[in-house]
DNA sequence: CTGGTGGCTGTTAGCGGTAACACTAACAGG
DNA sequence: CCTGTTAGTGTTACCGCTAACAGCCACCAG
């Protein structure tokens, strides 16, 4: 066996079919996209034509023929930290069935590499495009203004959209979870979190959290950054290093779960007392939290109901941009003392 | 605003920016791929041209006219589970330079959707395909076969690839696992793992484990399926389910890290001894184990490797088939008694 | 018998680029 | 002076498909 059978002829295109069936190319187009009237015999011998031969059309030159391509870019940050996967859940899910289909792109919180992957997508002309985030290079916000599409900004709210807009507001999610540990009687609040400069919606939540603390008279008795590694492990090495160094702090505010629960096995390894000694909570909401001996205090982050409407908005393409607020609710979890 | 801005005139073409730049289309054309020799002044002016009017090319129309596509087609199960995330990395990793692009499809297990993800995929001409496992559908297996393009089936080697695989023996995985629990005195051995009936490769490696538990005279003493859910909580739920069934097992041997987690999350919270009570043993090398009190033994996949392998095997297009069979080294971390 | 009216199928003209080749000026060498 | 070479640019003919429209035939009403 050497190439991957190196095609009998050449490749197949519609004039194959056409010929096989003893239709014109017209005939075979309509069949293979159900549209217009065919009769039935045709039909059938088309069908079976295409089949025999194993026939794939080409929707390079079908949507270069009809301008109509049915994608729909998705610009995420990364697909490994558990929340991007369930976004697309819900994009996919919306979008079955409506004759779209999603293309990923990542962009590793690299603000030039979200640039690239967003012209590289616009190059192929899709339906609509659906972004993490709202902050992009202003070359990239131009493009994107430019294209003539449905765009959807998503997660976050706290911004200027380009056209639509889905998410939450985490300046308002940091508050209130800096409110809720507040009326539980915390004092000394310490920050984990990440260390990603574009982790723009880390940084809101902070925003917020510290703003609330401040309005109640308190500021942070310590924080700690990381980037890379595994998270969980990250979690407890951070956790470690803040309760030594701060041994009076009584809260550990995590930029999110993955790093909180790290914390949380720490701390319970340790045998301290949660939430006692230290209380703890987290950003999220990520179903891996389901399986640990307690539960984190967490925030969810409609992930999945961002992903659904953002899909909804780019299908329906309403004509006037909307912003849709949605809110998170507060997880109280094991972790917060009642 | 209502919009995106409904662009002043039309969609912007080489046309455009040739008329604004006072050359022909084809030396646009060049500039904007670097391509023949133009001049350094045109280039700059054509270059100039086309930032004013934030031209993006158009590669529906490009890839037609010029037979090439530089995509490389994904195919893969999950993108939640954590194993996948990282086959992209090394993917993304090697293609990058190359100027090809990976597309992604999820199938969900499912093998409907995995045939009409690599149709619709196929569709678009790309220049390669990656696939998760060597099971397909037959039309599935024909329409690659016959794409005429480079195809890597990844994960798996035991089976009969299209065209190239790169992979680990999933039965030989799991005998060495087994030859390993063995060889370290367990005798009463339990596994705990996916219901999933189309994920193969767990399957695979179950016969193999069982293939050498029978060739030391043993056979699995009970057995556990789950499916869906939160895999970390499930390892909980189905490890208690076993030691509560069966009291005397000594070894649990989980289809996955995830519910491998759980499960040592469980014993540990129970104060049962492991690895002196009952051993523990999950699949995958999972960063997310790092994070653990205690290391639970594994086998690493070879994950990042079979992606970068794949990726280089559709960049160079050998004209031979070609299989690469990875070894993955088990981790024996603190589960199995030494 | 004529003129609609629908159902079905074919024809024509691109979609927006690019490969391949043709052309042109400028200059070198014989 | 002519020819050959080279760099830079333009022309032509598609790529494989679809929109739009043009036929054609059977059938029916008037």
């Amino acid at each position: 066996m050497t190439k991957p059978t190196p095609d009998p002829r050449h490749t197949l295109t519609l004039r194959d079919v056409s010929e096989a069936s003893g239709v014109s190319e017209m005939t075979v187009s309509r069949v293979l996209r159900n549209r217009g009237d065919v009769s039935a015999p045709t039909r059938e011998r088309v069908l079976e034509a295409a089949r025999a031969l194993g026939y794939v059309p080409n929707k390079i030159a079908g949507a270069l023929a009809s301008q109509r391509v049915n994608l729909v870019g998705v610009v995420i940050p990364s697909l490994s930290n558990m929340v991007f996967p369930e976004v697309m859940t819900g994009i996919s899910e919306t979008l079955d069935g409506t004759g779209l289909q999603p293309v990923v792109g990542v962009t590793n919180y690299l603000p030039d590499r979200e640039e690239s992957v967003i012209y590289e997508m616009l190059s192929w002309r899709p339906s609509g495009m659906i972004i993490a985030g709202l902050e992009h290079s202003t070359a990239a916000r131009t493009m994107l203004a430019r294209a003539g599409i449905p765009i959807v900004e998503i997660m976050d709210i706290d911004g200027d959209p380009i056209n639509h807009a889905v998410g939450i507001s985490h300046r308002r999610a940091g508050r209130q979870m800096a409110e809720e540990i507040i009326a539980a009687g915390y004092r000394k609040i310490a920050f984990l979190g990440t260390q990603m400069p574009n982790d723009f919606r880390a940084k809101k939540r902070l925003e917020g959290f510290e703003e609330a603390l401040s309005r109640a008279g308190l500021t942070l008795v310590d924080r700690e950054y990381y980037s890379g590694g595994s998270a969980l492990l990250k979690g407890r090495e951070m956790t470690a290093a803040v309760l030594n160094r701060t041994p009076d702090v009584d809260f550990l505010y995590y930029s999110n779960d993955m790093i909180g629960a790290g914390g949380l096995l720490y701390c319970l390894a340790q045998g301290i007392d949660v939430p006692g000694r230290v209380g703890l909570a987290g950003f999220n909401g990520v179903e891996l939290l389901d399986g640990l001996p307690r539960k984190l205090a967490t925030m969810d982050a409609c992930r999945l109901e961002i992903g659904r409407k953002a899909a909804r908005l780019i299908a329906d393409a309403p004509p006037a941009s909307q912003v849709e607020e949605l809110f998170p609710t507060l997880q109280p979890g094991d972790t917060i003392r009642h």
